[in-house]
DNA sequence: ACGATAAGGATTGTTCAACAATTCTTCAAT
DNA sequence: ATTGAAGAATTGTTGAACAATCCTTATCGT
C-alpha cells in the first residue's frame, strides 16, 4: 500500500545497483519475505497438519462425540510422535471441539443443553450485530450472503442434504463477514464447528436445514434492500426457533 | 491415604425422608464426580501453570512486544521440560498472545494498526449488543457495572492509575457479561488480554483511560435506568472516539 | 452371593537425550 | 563492501523412559 513509511530502514544505499527502479528496492524485498513468510505458515508444522486431520475427523462426524483418543495410537495412526500429538491435541481443546480428563485422556466433546443455548446466545448477539450494525457491508460482501442462499437453492433441489447443511454454513458465515472483521470470523468458524458437534450428537436429520432456507432468501433480500434493522429482527427470530427446535432434539435424545 | 473420599456431604442436605431410591443416588453420585472431575481441572497440568505464567508476564508487560522466547532458556525457568512447554505455548499462540515464526521461534505478538481496528470492530459490535440487546441482563450484572465505576473513581482518587486501566477492564468486561455467555465472556478477556498490549506498545500512559470514567458512570447510570439503547449508543461513540486516540498514539510510535 | 480390597495392567503427564532441518553468525576470500 | 562457506545456535520431531493416576480383575472375608 501507498503509505509514506518515512522510517524506511537506513540499509537505501547510494549505490544502486543495476537498473533498479524507482520504487524502493527495500519495500519489495520486503514484501518478497513477507510472502515467504506467509508460505511457510501454510504448509505449516506437523502438529498442525495433525489437527487439521483431527479437527476434520471431528467435525466430518467420522468421531463421534465422547469417543476417546488414545495417545500411543492415535499418534501411530497419524504417523507422528506422542509428543508432536499432545501438541496437536491441545489445540483442539482450546477449540472446544475435544475436552481433556486429567489423567483420563482426550475424548470428543458432548454438548449438554447448556452449550446449545450458549452458541445460539452468541449467534443471536452477533449475527444481528452484523446485519444491523456491521460497519463494513460491502458489495462483495452482501453478494456473498445472496450466493449463499443460491447455492443452498441448489443443493435443495437436487435433494443433496449435506449440500443444503454446508451452504447454510456459508449463508452465516457471510452474515458475519459482513462486519469485516478477521477475528470475529475466526470465533465464528469455531461457533460452526461445534453447531455440527450439536447435529452429530442428536443423531442428525441433516433435513434440519431445509426449512430455513426461504428464510434465509427473505433475510438476504432484505439486506440487499438496505432493510438492515428488519433483517437483523427476521434474522432473530429465526435463530430463537432454530435454536427451540435444536433444543427439543437434544432434550428428547436425552 | 487410603481410598477414603475426602468429603462426600453432598449426600444429604435435609433429604430426611429416608426413602433414598437408587435412582436418586445415581444422581446424587453423578453430581459428586462432576464436581470432582471439576476440581480437578482447576489444579491443572504443568503446562496449562507455564502457560499462566508467560501469559502474565507479557499481559503485565515484563515480557515486551518482539521479544523472543527461547525454548531452552525459558523451560528451564520455568522448570520444565522442553516439550512441556511448548504445549503451553501453542495455546499462548493461539490466543494470539504470541506468535510463531515457523523454524524462527515464538515471539511476543506486535500488535499492528489494524489489529487495534479490529479489536475496536469486535469490541463495538459485541459491547453495544450486549448492552441493547443483551437477554440476559440482571440485577447482579447490572450492579457489577455499576461497580466498576466505583472502582474506578475509587483508584482514580488515590491516584493509582493502574488501578484505574484495571478497573476499566473490569467494567467492559462487565458489560459483556450481561449478556450471560460464558463463551463471549471467554472471548472478551482474550481481547482485553490483547488491548494490555496495545497499551504497552504505545509507551502506555496509564492515564489514557482517566477521560473515559465519567463516560463509564454516564453509561451506567443509563443502563441502570433501563435506557438500553441510550446506553449502547454512548458507548459505542466513545468507543470510536477510544479507537481514534489508541490508532493515533500508535502511528506516532510507529 | 455380595461387597470391599488389593494386585496388575493400561494410559497419561512429564522428562531426557538425541538428531535432522533450518536459521543466524562469523569470518575469510574475492 | 559483497559474497560465500564453515560453524554455532535454535527449532521441529522423535523415541524411550518413569512416576502418577486411573481402570480392571482376581481375591478375600462375611
Amino acid at each position: 500500500m501507498g503509505t509514506t513509511d518515512p522510517a524506511s530502514p537506513t540499509r537505501s544505499s547510494g549505490t544502486s545497483r543495476g537498473a533498479a527502479l524507482g520504487s524502493d528496492l527495500d519495500t519489495v524485498l520486503d514484501g518478497v519475505l513477507a510472502a515467504r513468510r506467509a508460505e511457510r505458515t501454510v504448509m505449516s508444522t506437523s502438529a498442525d497438519r495433525a489437527a487439521r486431520v483431527v479437527r476434520e475427523q471431528v467435525v466430518e462426524g467420522h468421531l463421534r462425540s465422547g469417543t476417546r483418543l488414545p495417545e500411543e495410537r492415535l499418534a501411530g495412526a497419524l504417523g507422528v510422535s506422542r509428543n508432536t500429538l499432545r501438541e496437536a491435541l491441545s489445540q483442539l481443546v482450546a477449540e472446544r471441539i475435544l475436552v481433556r480428563e486429567p489423567h483420563r485422556g482426550v475424548v470428543v466433546a458432548t454438548p449438554e443443553v447448556e452449550d446449545v443455548e450458549d452458541v445460539y446466545r452468541v449467534r443471536r448477539l452477533v449475527e444481528t450485530a452484523a446485519l444491523a450494525r456491521g460497519s463494513h457491508h460491502t458489495p462483495e460482501r452482501v453478494a456473498a450472503v445472496a450466493a449463499a442462499v443460491t447455492e443452498g437453492r441448489g443443493a435443495a433441489a437436487r435433494g443433496d442434504w449435506d449440500g443444503v447443511a454446508s451452504a447454510n454454513q456459508h449463508f452465516h458465515r457471510a452474515v458475519v463477514s459482513l462486519a469485516g472483521s478477521p477475528r470475529l470470523d475466526a470465533q465464528m468458524d469455531l461457533l460452526l464447528a461445534e453447531m455440527r458437534l450439536f447435529f452429530h450428537q442428536m443423531g442428525a436429520p441433516e433435513r434440519f436445514h431445509r426449512p430455513y432456507l426461504d428464510e434465509n432468501g427473505a433475510i438476504a433480500d432484505l439486506l440487499a434492500a438496505g432493510e438492515r434493522d428488519r433483517s437483523a429482527d427476521r434474522l432473530d427470530t429465526y435463530l430463537a426457533t432454530a435454536q427451540d427446535q435444536l433444543v427439543a432434539a437434544f432434550r428428547q435424545r436425552a
